[in-house]
DNA sequence: GACCTGCTGCGGGTTG
């Protein structure tokens, strides 16, 4: 049966006004399966194939007749832009048939809050943290607010699958169930995603079989791809061949460059216009990231979307989830990618209009990017992306929740809270001695204080302090930033961590400023255009690679391929790299260990988290490490000889607990709220997090140790 | 050698 005929007849004549021709693939699978089943659903397909509608077409159907008298449907998004964006879509599509719909985040002003408050209906779109708010700030509101509601649509759910902020979620979801009269049905909206029983189990740990998964058919875009390698100079520059070369590449097309961090992002801007310039065109490219003002962002946003002429955009990840700039021609990425999944997401992003193609440039400009580069996109042609894992014994996220939780009910017996929290779909696996540990300590440390002849909860001083800060809703962590402005125009934010000074000049937002003041009470920077600047410092976490890259990388250092993508001088600088490997004949089981004179290199070419583990081995037996990196590659310099070592590394029985003598401070794992916890608890994070004894057993028993002499 | 994401309520005043 056709699934029109399967919508209600005000869907129908919805569809019939908006003129649409047919259903997108997506759309004919999913109508079906929400109005006919009693399912969860995973919506899983490329950008711009019609998820949106094709969840809220037959969930509108279910729920009209209803939803103006409450509230059916909680629609949570990982961005406010992304909120914006799909309340016109969800808005145009629910037009003419009462079903109210409100938006709810932290930039939707009081009075259409007090509103939705006063008469909750219809569908409410809202951010993890918002709804974390409405705990906190709404309590005596929510059991009416959430009565009533049946669907729980999840945007760019694969966004929440690995991070703290997807555990807060779920929780969150959890405890909005408590106040429904029926246990609301999930419905995520994805990107591809892999490992489908986690998130199966993510959804529904209780009932894995009643989550359906609907994979889109591949799409039969042709993908253009090329890789042009310009080797940078002694002090890690940019050749100026290769902005010519991104600039005649761009010339032409509207496209997005990615860069890998936000100082690349303000350089390559400023150079890129410097030659546009030449040319006599105007401004041209435009910088796109987090530390920009964000109404500078969102010109820059339109500027793209609304543009016939082809602007670029040059943006870190701020650009990967599903904010909307039109059509985009050409997708540039501008050294690797730390993720398969993150080049497939980027990638996404062109060829969107229908019958055009997607066009991807790789540049590359220094080898281990061009190794790594090569690696990711020979995985991603292979169709492999990183799966999910999860984010394990979430002790810090039920800190903050527990504290969030005794505020809930304003006094709460040790007993139900933690019946409580053995209902809860991301606590109830945790030991029930250990969620005790952890409300004992936060007794302990004034997070909760016990009332009423100690039988009750309520959150301590301290914990007050947490709740009431405006930083309690997030989960992340994230750093402290001076405010940067000229005039009384916002440019944009300098991280604290980057020391500056007043005479400096810097580049923010693509243009240049002299810092003619610092206020450090207002935290704010006060700056005026200036003529030439280099790009500031930001600071992040450091990278985690997948073994899966790594192993990648060493089979093309082996093997002879010749890429026939990749340009001339990718290929000289690949051969280089791969003279040693093939004068010596390295199979790619096998693994090199380096000596020279006194130094010995081990090119481990394994993931980050075993090859940390690794060094910590090492360290254990005594072999001083001098460096390492992400993908395994390590120094010693020892008298111990290294290739006995790892074979006792293969024979000993390993405690965890042991490495962590030999963990340096900066190598622990760390979180929001991990400084809080118990030691012991935290240790487990630690552990569970940062620490793989069987990967690195497994790692050395599967390869096999060659040792060659340089001289 | 990184990147991204988010965020009180209330009362009292002014403005459209």
């Amino acid at each position: 049966m056709n699934p029109f005929y399967l919508l209600s007849k005000s869907m129908q004549k919805k569809i019939w006004d908006m003129k649409w021709g047919r259903f997108t693939p997506i759309q004919e699978m999913v109508i079906p399966t929400i109005i006919h089943t009693n399912k969860d659903i995973v919506i899983s397909s490329g950008t711009a194939s019609g998820k949106t509608e094709a969840a809220f077409l037959p969930i509108l159907t279910l729920i009209e007749s209803t939803a103006g008298q409450s509230l059916k449907v909680i629609y949570i998004s990982p961005l406010k832009a992304l909120i914006n964006n799909q309340f016109e879509r969800i808005e145009k599509v629910s037009e003419h048939i009462h079903v109210p719909i409100h938006r709810w985040h932290g930039d939707v002003d009081q009075g259409k809050k007090k509103k939705f408050i006063q008469s909750p209906a219809g569908i409410l779109q809202i951010t993890p943290e918002s709804i974390e708010s409405l705990f906190v700030n709404r309590t005596e509101h929510i059991k009416r607010i959430f009565s009533d509601v049946e669907f729980f649509v999840i945007d760019e759910i694969h966004s929440f699958l690995d991070t703290e902020r997807g555990v807060q979620l779920r929780s969150l979801l959890s405890r909005i169930e408590n106040y429904c009269k029926n246990r609301p049905r999930i419905i995520g909206l994805s990107a591809t995603i892999d490992n489908f029983d986690f998130i199966r189990s993510w959804i529904n740990y209780c009932n894995t079989d009643n989550v359906e998964i609907i994979v889109s058919p591949g799409n039969d875009k042709e993908l253009n791809y090329s890789l042009m390698h310009f080797q940078n100079d002694e002090s890690f520059k940019k050749p100026v061949v290769f902005f010519e070369d991104l600039r005649e590449l761009t010339r032409e097309s509207k496209s997005i460059i990615f860069c890998n961090s936000r100082g690349e992002v303000e350089e390559t801007t400023v150079f890129l216009n410097r030659l546009a310039k030449r040319e006599n065109v105007g401004e041209t490219y435009y910088a796109h990231h987090s530390s920009i003002d964000k109404q500078e962002r969102e010109y820059v946003e339109r500027t793209i979307a609304n543009s016939s002429a082809p602007k670029s955009v040059v943006a870190t990840s701020s650009l990967e989830l599903g904010i909307d700039i039109g059509e985009i021609e050409l997708v540039v990425q501008v050294d690797s990618t730390f993720t398969v999944s993150s080049l497939k997401q980027r990638l996404g992003r062109s060829g969107r209009k229908k019958d055009t193609n997607q066009y991807l440039q790789l540049y590359t400009t220094n080898q281990d990017s061009l190794l790594q580069s090569l690696a990711v996109m020979e995985l991603l042609l292979e169709k492999w992306v990183e799966p999910s894992v999860g984010y394990p014994v979430p002790y810090d996220i039920l800190f903050q929740q527990i504290v969030s939780i005794c505020q809930e009910h304003n006094g709460i017996t040790e007993i139900e809270l933690i019946n409580n929290l053995k209902g809860n779909h991301v606590f109830y696996f945790l030991p029930t001695e250990e969620i005790r540990m952890l409300i004992h300590h936060m007794i302990n440390y004034d997070f909760l204080e016990l009332i009423n002849g100690s039988k009750e909860l309520i959150v301590g001083l301290d914990g007050e302090r947490i709740l009431r800060d405006k930083d309690f809703y997030s989960v992340f962590m994230t750093s402290e930033e001076y405010e940067v402005v000229n005039g009384a125009k916002k440019i944009g934010q300098l991280d604290k961590k980057w020391l500056i000074n007043e005479g400096d000049n810097i580049i923010l937002a693509g243009k240049l400023w002299t810092i003619q003041g610092i206020e450090e009470s207002k935290g704010k920077v006060y700056v005026t255009a200036a003529v030439n600047a280099n790009p500031p410092r930001y600071f992040g976490d450091g990278s985690k690679i997948h073994s899966k890259i790594s192993e990648k990388m060493h089979e093309i250092l082996c093997s002879d391929e010749k890429f026939r993508y990749i340009n001339k001088e990718a290929l000289n600088e690949l051969n280089d790299l791969r003279k040693a490997y093939h004068l010596n004949n390295i199979k790619s089981q096998q693994r090199v260990l380096w000596k020279q004179r006194d130094s010995y290199y081990f090119e481990g070419y394994t993931g980050t988290k075993i090859a940390r583990t690794l060094v910590w081995m090492l360290r254990s037996f005594g072999v001083q490490v001098k460096k390492y990196d992400e993908f395994g590659r390590l120094e010693v310099t020892s008298s111990i000889y290294l290739l006995g070592t790892l074979e006792q590394i293969t024979q000993k029985e390993w405690r965890e607990e042991e490495l962590i003598a030999f963990t340096r401070e900066e190598e622990f794992f760390q979180s929001k709220y991990s400084a809080l916890l118990p030691q012991e608890l935290y240790m487990k994070m630690h552990i569970l997090h940062e620490i793989d004894i069987n990967g690195v057993v497994a790692f050395l028993k599967n390869i096999q140790i060659i040792v060659i002499t340089m001289d």
